[in-house]
RNA sequence: GGCCCGGUAGUUCAGUUGGUUAGAACGCUAGCCUGUCACGCUAGAGGUCGUCGGUUCGAGCCCGAUCCGGGUCGCCA
């Protein structure tokens, strides 16, 4: 038997009554009413009232402990009556006579903050005192529920015959990607390890070593800036690697294990499976990015061509897009100025152009009078627009048109609140381009450098590399970017050829990527593999609007631990063992 | 690094055109209270209004600088 405990503060029931037990936890509120005290114990499972009443100098006592300590108490189970059941808790049809109660940690500072209670406390304090943050019911449970979907991810993956293999944490740094967080080596002077941005390298040699199956809940680590939905520092991926396996097969196991997972953690509505996949080309036109959030039922539509005759000069020689509002009669003009405010200020738009077809198809708005009668027909036809609809024109250079369509597109479904509720819509993004132009019109790779270019050798000798599509896909789910993952580009020769175009040569990807390189001169499976990000799938099921919701203990948006101290100093002895000099700038 | 929002009691917040002693709720302290469960009642303590400077007869409020926090752009193969 237990010292402290023999049921935890879940558990008593009227099967208990009349048992002497003996619970643990942590002292929640205390009421005293004058010579008859409720104390409620709460432990990770629930909340159990203990009950004490008369003259005894323990009715004193226990009135007198500071909330939020820790206790233990025995005493007899005993059925509450009828009116004073609390159908709140699971164990409020009885109570717990204290008969000895032990203080087992007494509280002896000052909360910073009000345990248990609705309101929202500044997240540096709540940061800064996580231990006591982790108290409250939501954010236990958002652990507890991390813990669950892990485990979940982790047994489908083993049910799939994926093998778990762990790879290193201090390893190389990688020229490619984000900044690296860097460690100094002591045995070897003036050297440094780097801490992985993901196990991208090691999964590609397991597969060279005939590990058919890889998984990994694998712990990634990059130095740059924090968002909301973006920890700062390190995070966790499924991180997922398939031998002898094609985008499809990546899919099929891939939708499966989200599929399931959201299933079994959520009451919302799923995308059956297979999820809808999207080209990139059309991801950007239909809904102006690469990540479309497909609870909006808006879709942005190119009508280039008719403006090209139409005597309006804003939209002469320029991409122009169009986004029809169905049934927009009964919007104010005041929300046409306020979204014109948005595309102009937020989206960096140099205008946005809008209509109202009215009866008998009659258009109305500030650049009604440019279309003549022909070019109206046509757009009204081409569009499918109908009395009553509303057009919004975004007009400007490709590249950029496409971004701001689709800004004005999110901004008038949160505006109307147009998003379908409940729901998580998933798709795939595929055909991502291999190349693109960079700020200095080079070539360069759009992605990952790794990924198989569609059409092999032969496309990337005989076709524009411009039009030269990767098998690189994006798993995308309510307009947010669960997952990223490709086709390895297995050949060497394949390989060479794609960093040629880019401006790389041979040396280059031997010296970047010598293990990695040379491996594949041995064997190599063809091969390819995705990894979703767990800290956000998680985030996004627990309908949280911040990442650090569902991490136990995150850094702040500037990369400190609160909590720890962490980056702090370390001792000038510490520094001479591993060879650093600091220069730093003297604070003022 | 740029831009946006914020900083008033332990916590969450209010604070009117710049005008007497800066308020509320919760928490805390003391007292009362035998069926509460957000117990109730009474009393009390608790504030360099982020910091520095300026304008003004007078600044929580206006201006400038700065620090801190959050969001966002850059960045994230």
């Amino acid at each position: 038997m237990n010292e402290y405990r023999t049921h935890n503060c879940n558990e008593l029931s009227l099967k208990n009554v009349g048992e002497t037990v003996k619970i643990a936890g942590w002292i929640q509120t205390i009421r005293d009413l004058g010579g008859l005290v409720f104390v409620d114990v709460r432990d990770q499972y629930g909340i159990t009232q203990a009950v004490i009443s008369g003259e005894d100098k323990l009715v004193d006592e226990i009135s007198r402990i500071p909330v939020e300590s820790t206790v233990s108490i025995s005493g007899k189970v005993r059925k509450r009556d009828e009116e004073t059941i609390n159908k709140n808790i699971a164990t409020g049809e009885v109570e717990v006579e204290i008969e000895e109660c032990e203080i087992l940690g007494k509280r002896t500072r000052n909360l910073p903050f009000e345990i248990n209670e609705d309101k929202e406390v500044r997240e540096d304090l709540r940061l800064q005192y996580r231990f006591l943050d982790l108290r409250n019911d939501k954010l236990k449970n958002n652990i507890l529920l991390r813990a669950k979907v892990i485990q979940f991810l982790r047994n489908q993956m083993v049910d799939r015959g994926f093998t778990e293999v762990q790879t290193p944490i201090l390893t190389s740094s990688s020229p490619e990607g984000a900044r690296d967080y860097l460690v100094p080596s002591r045995v070897h002077p003036g050297k440094f390890y780097a801490l992985p941005q993901a196990p991208q390298q090691f999964k590609q040699l397991l597969m060279v070593s005939g590990i058919d199956k890889y998984f990994q809940i694998a712990p990634c680590f990059r130095d740059e800036d924090a968002r909301a939905d973006r920890a700062p520092g390190e995070f966790y991926q499924l991180d997922m690697e398939m031998a002898f396996a094609t985008q499809e097969d990546v899919f099929e196991v891939m939708e499966g294990v989200i599929y399931n997972t959201f299933k079994e953690f959520t009451n919302k509505k799923i995308s059956q499976t297979p999820f809808t996949r999207i080209p990139f080309e059309e991801a950007m036109l239909k809904y102006g990015s690469d990540k479309p959030d497909l609870r909006n039922p808006l879709i942005i539509q190119d009508v280039t061509e008719i403006f090209q005759h139409v005597e309006f000069n804003a939209f002469k020689g320029k991409i122009v897009r169009i986004i029809v509002l169905p049934d927009a009669q009964d919007i104010p003009r005041k929300f046409y100025d306020g979204m014109v405010d948005f595309a102009t200020s937020e989206c960096g738009a140099k205008g946005l152009a809008w209509l109202k077809v009215n009866e008998g198809n009659e258009l109305q708005g500030p650049i009604a009078k440019f279309i003549d009668e022909e070019s109206k027909e046509k757009l009204l036809k081409q569009i499918g627009a109908k009395v009553g609809d509303s057009l919004f024109f975004i007009s400007d250079k490709k590249g950029v048109v496409e971004n701001i369509a689709g800004q004005i597109r999110s901004e008038l479904a949160n505006r109307l609140d147009l998003l379908e509720k409940d729901t998580f819509k998933f798709c795939w993004i595929v055909d991502f381009p291999m190349f693109e132009l960079d700020d200095e019109g080079k070539l360069a790779f759009s992605h990952n450098p790794f990924s198989m270019p569609q059409g092999g050798l032969k496309a990337l000798e005989e076709k524009n590399p411009l039009e030269v599509l990767a098998y690189q896909y994006d798993l995308v789910c309510n307009g947010v970017e669960l997952s990223s993952g490709a086709v390895r580009n297995h050949d060497p020769e394949i390989m060479i050829k794609a960093f040629d175009i880019a401006g790389y040569t041979k040396e280059t990807i031997e010296n970047k990527f010598p293990a990695l390189f040379n491996a594949f001169h041995y064997g190599a499976p063809p091969h390819a593999g995705i990894a979703p990000g767990v800290d956000r799938m998680i985030m996004i099921l627990a309908d949280e609007p911040n990442i650090r919701e569902v991490i136990a203990f995150p850094m702040n948006s500037k990369a400190q631990d609160l909590l720890m101290g962490a980056p702090g100093n370390v001792t000038e002895k510490q520094l001479r063992e591993v060879h650093i000099k600091l220069d730093v700038k003297k604070e003022k």
